[in-house]
RNA sequence: GGAGGGGUUCCCGAGUGGCCAAAGGGGGCAGACUGUAAAUCUGCUGGCUCCGCCUUCGGAGGUUCGAAUCCUCCCCCCUCCA
């Protein structure tokens, strides 16, 4: 094992807030692996660069030796965490919830060790709960202590309504840290409430109440919202080498800084050396790690290249979609052709893409619309700088 | 059970009889520039057989030469009182 203070600093990086800290050091100490337990939703098997946030931490853990307790809601699923937004969700059948664990599996086990992982569904003992048990842990906790938690004070003084279902969310993410009598919890700075929830009943029951450790939201693509897939500006860690490489390109020089913290792997000294030189090169640097954690070393490569011929170069991509259209003896005009080759939504689109100059056919700028394209016609059609199809017509 | 407020184009949000395919912002897309799908600036952002036509403003009817805007019924959301 590292020395402890190098273990300390390890933990520490990137976190947000650790409670308590002295906490933390204690149990360090002991010399024993810790439990460290963290609760997935079972709703949202795709991940994204988001969710790792939080993977990479339990893997640091899983370096420094600790157990690694990968926790899936499927019965808090039911409920839902309280958002204020949408809180009726269909509910999961158990194959459902079963496949989504399996997708879960696949794509984590890209950054931790599964020999090392414990994955546990809260059905577990949640399932075999019964009303009188569960009334008893609403007992633990009063409605002016659930009315702290941000959410739940916002919505009470604007008049929003809260369902009374939702103060047994946090209660049961709580009674899952009992249940497994975690050492530590990890979650999002948005579970504080209930990641503390976990330490108040731990108590309770006479426990060692859990060490909280909230990590920060990744922000998304935009640069502005947290990243998620309902606002789409999300890395999805199964989407295509080539398709990740150039997010993580787009996203703006300062926001670069922020990624390398939360998803590098790099050490920090490394990481400083990255900041001396060119941001691009740093920028391309963060985007082949990322590729090559969830796609390989040679996908990374692959896809580095493949930029660098792309946008620095302006050359042509290499996978280009052959797309053969019928337009009949009188040939049909650019902007349909452009609308049925899938290169555009819609024919009005094409015309806009036209006006803008947008279209291009082996490279060369078309901006009339009243173009004809006959049949027998081979050529390479782009629109803007990421769409490319050869079409050829019959 | 009673009183009131509201449902607008991807999102937020203006619009209360024609000048509305509907302000403004966000997002998205495109162009220029560049260090990159950064930053910045500019433009576009319902569909079509595109200098014209068609379909949109919770749903169904109605008034009118003409409705997102007025009337009727219905559906949904929210607040307050009980």
């Amino acid at each position: 094992m590292m020395p402890f203070d190098e273990a300390l600093s390890a933990i520490k990086r990137g976190v947000d807030a650790i409670l308590l800290e002295a906490d933390l050091i204690e149990k360090l100490k002991l010399g024993r692996p810790l439990r460290v337990k963290a609760g997935f939703d079972p709703t949202a098997p795709d991940l994204h660069l988001g969710h790792t946030v939080l993977i990479n931490k339990l893997r640091q853990f899983q370096l420094l030796g600790h157990e690694v307790i990968f926790l899936i809601g499927d019965f808090t699923g039911m409920i839902g965490d309280p958002t204020g937004k949408n809180t009726t969700r269909p509910p999961l059948t158990p194959e459902e919830v079963q496949r989504n664990a399996q997708t879960y599996q696949q794509q984590i086990f890209k950054i931790l060790d599964s020999e090392k992982t414990r994955i546990v569904f809260n059905s577990q003992w949640m399932g075999e709960m019964n009303a009188a048990a569960l009334i008893q842990l609403t007992s633990r906790q009063t409605v002016a202590r659930m009315l702290e938690r941000e959410d739940f004070s916002k919505r009470y003084k604007s008049g929003q309504p809260i369902a009374i279902h939702e103060f047994i969310y946090p209660l049961i993410q709580g009674y899952d840290s009992v249940a497994l009598e975690a050492d530590i919890e990890l979650g999002g700075t948005d579970q504080r409430f209930n990641l503390l929830m976990g330490r108040e009943l731990q108590k309770i029951e006479g426990q060692t109440p859990q060490t909280v450790i909230t990590m920060p939201l990744l922000v998304g693509l935009d640069g502005t919202q947290k990243m998620s897939k309902s606002q789409g500006n999300y890395i999805g860690i199964h989407e295509p080498p080539n398709e990740m490489f150039g997010k993580v390109m787009s996203i703006s020089d300062e926001l670069m800084w922020n990624y390398y913290e939360l998803l590098s792997f790099k050490s920090v000294a490394e990481i400083a050396l990255l900041k001396e030189g060119h941001p691009r090169e740093a920028k391309s640097s963060l985007a082949s790690e990322l590729v090559e954690r969830f796609h390989g070393l040679a996908a990374a490569e692959r896809a580095s290249e493949e930029f660098k011929a792309r946008f620095q170069k302006g050359q042509m991509p290499s996978d280009i979609q052959e797309i053969i259209i019928h337009v009949g003896e009188e040939g049909q005009g650019i902007a349909n052709l452009l609308k049925s080759s899938g290169l555009v939504p819609s024919t009005s689109e094409a015309l806009r893409m036209l006006k803008q100059g947008a279209v291009r056919i082996d490279g060369e700028r078309i901006t009339d619309k009243n173009r004809v394209i006959k049949p027998g016609f081979d050529h390479i059609y782009q629109v803007g700088k990421r769409k490319f199809a050869r079409v050829k017509t019959t």
